[in-house]
DNA sequence: TTTAAATATGCTGTTTTTTGCAATAAATAA
DNA sequence: TTATTTATTGCAAAAAACAGCATATTTAAA
């Protein structure tokens, strides 16, 4: 038997039931242990299948992590991001919010940090559910299919049987005077739990949406522990936070 | 013999079998291993073939190998989620379990049809969200990071509060004597508190995996109402299944 | 035809790859 | 925790690949 035939085996079998034991495996193709451990490890580099311990698992699950499509001001979300990476510590219990600012956030967590993360967002919970030391709990309930994510009353009833270290929201409006303001009811309910739900609320939010409001007020500047945008803390346009009790980073 | 003619049969010999090994070209032909090694590198630098350690192997069963992005057997999957579809009315409320076959079921459920649809899969889910007119509702819970489905006690829970006219599930293994089994326990756990929520259960799965079996048992044959394969229900594969309470599609 | 060059083949010794085994470490389960 | 299973590492034997060389065979030109 052919190395190569081997591998397609263990290929076929692994796309078919999703999941295999390298036991099974050594004892189906007649080699040791060994050797089908050594065929998964190269499977696993060349990125057709994952290792795990004691088998294999089928990547035809996790072949999420295309980006889809163009986000608006990437470079400054990213910059958000990065920032509030550096707020996270080990072993922290935080929850994770929608929107393309925390799946940003999502995506470049160190993958070495030990995390538990709550969110109510399908494209954060895919993207953490690819790094090894994050513990994802999703947060089920009505799906918004403008946000894909948990809406309605059993998702703030989930959420109000937590409570975590830090939450990163984002939002859709945001006002030194008139706080957070949503265009949408059922989201300002969801931010509501949200904050409730945190020891501490970390905002992630561009300038550009700074001094901007609309008709569904989520909470006052002052229940925002923590607020981040892409500029220099020092900046004018930040002036006007400054009077609260708010830090910015 | 000329080297031409030599060629030809190794080329053969490799498109009838898939694979050669060196050796035995070597002596039905009753050359030197030197030569027909120099002979597969040639052909495998034209692209005949593809010359692995110890052998080589036809280009057709490598490009197969190489669905790296595809999905498995990805045919036959649309096959059973096309028949699947067809049980779907108007107004139903049913239950989409994750894996690829029940991805796919996701994504050809027509734009038309009202649905009210629970999902245990982040992937189904995102899927789902895209379509107007289905009632998308994550069940919450831990992330599975293999399968991408929510899994533990507060699933299971949150499952024990519902019931669905329908739920379609997948299965590692199907046996007509040892039922649906898998490799994980906690997926049984899940498939077990699926199928109490549902008023019926339909099983989707492509022939390959009949008559297999591994070790946590979901539960006998008997529970599933419909079965789904990409045969046809008159094949002879299904006799064994016959004999019980089961609608084959 | 003869000869020289190019090509093909087989042989030898060396290097690389593959595989299994055993001892130890790490991870998981009880 | 302890016990069991799984991973890792180093090692050695076997198989295969490789490189260099000698011989044979074919081709092309004198």
């Amino acid at each position: 038997m052919l190395k190569e035939e081997r591998q397609q085996t263990i290929l076929n079998e692994v796309d078919l039931h999703n999941r295999i034991l390298l036991t099974d495996i050594a004892e189906s193709l007649d080699v040791s242990i060994d050797t089908v451990r050594r065929d998964v490890k190269e499977l696993d580099a060349d990125k057709k299948l994952r290792k795990v311990h004691g088998g294999a698992i089928s990547m035809g699950f996790m072949t999420n992590s295309a980006r889809n499509t163009n986000i608006y001001k990437l470079d400054h979300k990213v910059a958000i991001a990065t920032k509030a990476v550096s707020m996270l510590k080990d072993g922290a219990v935080i929850f994770l919010d929608g929107g393309t600012t925390c799946l940003e956030l999502a995506r470049i967590i160190p993958e070495n940090l030990n995390l538990t993360c709550f969110t109510i967002s399908l494209p954060v919970a895919m993207e953490l559910s690819n790094k090894a030391n994050i513990n994802v709990i999703s947060i089920g309930g009505q799906i918004s299919k403008e946000a894909q994510i948990s809406i309605g009353a059993n998702a703030i009833h989930h959420l109000s049987e937590i409570r975590v270290d830090y939450s990163f929201i984002g939002t859709g409006y945001v006002d030194a005077i008139y706080g957070l303001t949503e265009f949408d009811w059922d989201i300002v309910q969801i931010k509501k739990a949200v904050i409730k739900a945190s020891k501490k609320t970390v905002l992630l939010s561009i300038s550009e949406k700074l001094n901007s409001q609309h008709r569904y007020k989520t909470c006052d500047i002052n229940n925002i522990n923590t607020m981040i945008t892409e500029l220099d803390p020092e900046d004018a346009l930040l002036n006007a936070f400054k009077n609260h009790d708010i830090k910015i980073l």
